[in-house]
DNA sequence: ATTGTGGCCTGCCCGC
DNA sequence: TGCGGGCAGGCCACAA
């Protein structure tokens, strides 16, 4: 699904449209028109203005104007596709079709006439939000420093659910925490605050470095432990038997062995 | 304020 | 072969 990793690579293909002034908007869907929109008044607020630049906050997209901002989130399901080119190969979790249907939100601009820029939704978990409230999230996980990170994790709920709250770190989705958990092999069940110095540290480095890694490799789905978070999975390190429980409301697998 | 839970959405996979 | 139930998880509303 798409995470911090997918949202930067949509990101990046978003600058193509940097500098273009949009002529249409296509919102065939209320549903994915967040806060009070609709496909009208979209419309009348985007028509006209040009793109000035690209931004991420977590899982955010920001497409900055001369006008308002647009926000495009993805939920678990959402490809973006700007000029007929995929922001990323694969996305587990979604279909591989790409239906038309499923077109949620799209901008056409007044040069060149045919180019495009279109969010694909098949679950419509995604969404669209004009100048939304960044305010609302974390620092961003890629890019937070060690110090804010520590504020982060400064909690009586578990470290997972803590890592994923987007409020107080922004990017973190459920395979990256699982995939960071096990490299710096912390327990995702233990208090957030429950860590030392050296384990907040350790956690860090590798969720920083699990980032980069899963941005290189092409997709969250990527992770050293991801394809083990299966019935019958054995930890990669130590070959024990992954355990799989709900933490933190998520599907959460890692190793007895060495998470602790 | 903080933390936890349930529901939304729907394509896909599994078992019968 | 068709069908129904369960599952996936980002996000939000709501409860405690």
């Amino acid at each position: 699904m798409p995470e911090l990793v997918e949202i930067e690579a949509y990101r990046r293909l978003a600058d193509r449209v940097v500098g273009r002034t949009i002529a249409k908007v296509d919102a065939p869907d209320d549903w994915w028109i967040k806060d009070d929109n609709t496909a009208r008044s979209l419309q009348r607020a985007l028509k006209g203005v040009t793109v000035i630049g690209t931004r991420r906050i977590g899982k955010l997209l920001l497409l900055d104007t001369d006008g308002p901002t647009i926000g495009l989130r993805f939920g678990m399901t959402g490809r973006l596709v700007v000029d007929g080119m995929d922001g990323v190969d694969e996305l587990i979790y979604s279909s591989r079709r790409k239906d038309p249907v499923w077109d949620r939100f799209g901008l056409r601009f007044e040069s060149p006439k045919d180019g495009f820029l279109r969010v694909n939704d098949p679950r419509r978990l995604g969404g669209v939000i004009l100048n939304p409230d960044e305010s609302a999230l974390g620092p961003d996980a890629l890019t937070v420093t060690l110090g804010d990170f520590r504020l982060a994790l400064d909690s009586t709920a578990p470290l997972k659910a803590r890592l994923m709250d987007q409020a107080k770190l922004a990017g973190v989705g459920n395979l990256t925490a699982d995939e960071a958990l096990w490299r710096a092999g912390l327990d995702p069940r233990r208090v957030a605050r429950s860590l030392d110095k050296d384990e907040q540290k350790r956690l860090h480095r590798h969720m920083v470095k699990t980032l980069k890694d899963l941005d290189t490799r092409g997709g969250s789905h990527t992770g050293d432990v991801i394809q083990h978070r299966v019935t019958g999975g054995r930890c990669p390190k130590d070959g024990a038997q992954m355990i799989r429980a709900t933490v933190g409301g998520r599907t959460t697998w890692w190793c007895p062995q060495h998470q602790r």
